[in-house]
DNA sequence: GACAAATAGTAAAACGTTTTACTAGATGTA
DNA sequence: TACATCTAGTAAAACGTTTTACTATTTGTC
């Protein structure tokens, strides 16, 4: 009588008449000519028949490396990351890994207690697109992963600091980027709409929405909204239009779904997009080239930053030497039809 | 020295200076009066200061489940998935369980060396959207979780067959519900646009086309593409545009996905939407409301299926009575844009 | 025929935790 | 005093696998 339905090495080796120890002498390489070829045959057959696979928390009490990542992100309807998650996966696929995704859904606690489960787990790796990268806590729950052997990367959302290395874009240079186009498009008024608590990387495409600003020796306009508030956005938009100085150009470096809310609002206040008001976004999500006016954003390589995010890991984990702590992957300018060139207009009349 | 930079339950002991198993059983229960205060103390400061966290996998040489579930996706890129994972995700965290999400990308050898992962950590259940639910290939693979001891309930996808619990909707008559509508509509050469190897769902919702179409003494018209392939969509589009009875409506029964390619096809041969074509889709996933012109379709609610796969599953798990072996959810039929009556046009000259 | 070497296989320890059954000493009871 | 009971704690086995070092038998060599 069995006490468990679980097949183990145990029931292998009784029905191929041998002890554990050859079958698992035999399962290490079954090509390996340390037993004869009858012996091999009745042992793999055995395995055949029982459909034996090994349990993985007994190897990995024997030292065995568990081959799992958990990947954290912030929010998985945000279309944005299951992009990053797709590069992320396939490549840890390749490379032998598979991924716990956990969705924090913004929360810091999840975050901490997902933290703690990984370490149980003693995964191989942690990936983290961080809820917050300017709070300490974020800080803190990296350096507790490390502390215990593990890996950390942060993916998409870093700082610049040393406590672990990171995959992203320069989000200065995309901010300047963005608002440099505009800029040659012939608007002045720009305006940038930017969640009330933005995380270290958008601040970071403000900073150069600034300085491109400055640049010309124009003033910013910057309006905060309730993050992930459709109606606070609204607000932002009518506001905006009955200015004095009534901008002509917005810019979203919260990413694409802002910009869409944007244009959302626009519509219900009657405000043509792009005649009346050019909506710029950012990351280049799928809607993107979707919604109408198909709009104008910064293209952030999300496949690749998931894929290569995997890759710096994986080097992390088998204790490969960096080239580099950071990887900055190449960002695009994608012009479609929300944002227009005041220049352009002038001359059609 | 030590060996590793793990801390184990052997160095709290040394370090409150009691055994390995007085720490367990006072980790087990620490409000528990078995052992005095004083001691308590000294071993919860122990674990506080190790920052000791126990060993999964040694609890599960123990018997301990691991509280960790597989969920098998078609394709993360599809915005179905992504909300279905999400209710499942949070569901699953509420009930104690972590999610590892593997992403099959259609492949059925993938799905199976997933299988084969998930049974040697020993999971304690897994919810899978088969890439084909016809193949044989995944009845076996079903069955072999199942034999395994693992329990396994189908989402979104599935066949009416009994070899596992499945969480859906009513493919069949969510397919006349549409078809019905547009005939109403007063539609009546309404064209079905499937993908050339239709999952059953898929396949259902047809049925409950022709079966629509029937009702009212109508021939079917039924196109098919390759699946994936704009282009072939396209094709497929201009060909009905130039057909001899050419339809008024087209319903994508494959996911608004299809009916976006078709809207974009028509846009590219100047057929307008819906004044010379109606559109509608299948799933009403984001962009669907996003896309313009907005498209009419079926809503599936997502974010419920996924939550009630994973307390389907949970029952599984806990061995507990199941009131029903399938759960049925209710679909809603969205109208936007992207379909007109052709009653009401007349009236307006 | 004596010894070495190769062959075929196994026993036992180790990994980190939980659990059961135990002990030694203290306290209570008649 | 003699025994029972309680208190505070521990020793040791078990879980499923891998690995190291071992044994017993056969084959080869002179």
């Amino acid at each position: 009588m069995k006490k468990s339905n679980r097949v183990t090495i145990t029931d292998v080796a009784r029905l191929a008449e041998v002890s554990v120890s050859t079958v698992s002498v035999i399962l290490k390489d079954p090509e390996n000519n340390r037993f004869p070829e009858v012996t091999r045959r009745r042992v793999l057959d055995a395995v055949k028949e029982l459909q034996y696979q090994p349990a993985v928390y007994a190897q990995q009490m024997r030292g065995k490396r568990l081959h799992v990542i958990g990947l954290i992100i912030p929010d998985l309807t945000n279309h944005f990351y299951p992009e990053v998650t797709s590069g992320f996966t396939e490549q840890a696929n390749i490379l032998g890994y598979n991924v716990i995704l956990l969705n924090s859904n913004n929360s810091i606690g999840q975050e901490q207690s997902f933290a703690e489960t990984l370490i149980a787990m003693r995964v191989a790796g942690v990936a983290i697109c961080g809820v917050y990268t300017i709070d300490e806590r974020e800080k803190q729950l990296i350096q507790r992963l490390q502390s215990q052997g593990i890996p950390v990367v942060r993916v998409d959302r870093y700082e610049e600091d040393n406590i672990s290395p990171y995959v992203g874009i320069d989000n200065y240079s995309a901010g300047y980027a963005m608002t440099e186009e505009l800029l040659q498009g012939g608007h002045t008024a720009i305006a940038c709409v930017v969640p009330d608590e933005p995380v270290h990387i958008v601040a970071e495409r403000q900073r150069g929405y600034v300085a491109a600003m400055a640049n010309r020796g124009l003033n910013p306009i910057i309006c905060g909204f309730r993050n992930g508030d459709a109606q606070s956005l609204s607000q932002v938009v009518e506001r905006l239009w009955h200015a004095d100085e009534r901008p002509t150009a917005l810019f979203t470096p919260g990413g694409d779904m802002d910009a869409i809310g944007c244009i959302r609002a626009a519509d219900a206040l009657a405000i043509r997009v792009p005649d009346d008001l050019s909506i710029a976004g950012f990351d280049d999500i799928y809607v993107a080239s979707v919604v109408r006016p198909a709009l104008t954003t910064i293209r952030q390589p999300k496949y690749e930053m998931g894929k290569q995010s995997m890759g710096l890991l994986y080097k992390l984990i088998k204790r490969e030497k960096l080239t580099s702590e950071r990887i900055l992957l190449p960002f695009e300018y994608i012009r479609r039809h929300s944002t227009i060139n005041l220049t352009d207009v002038c001359l059609i009349p």
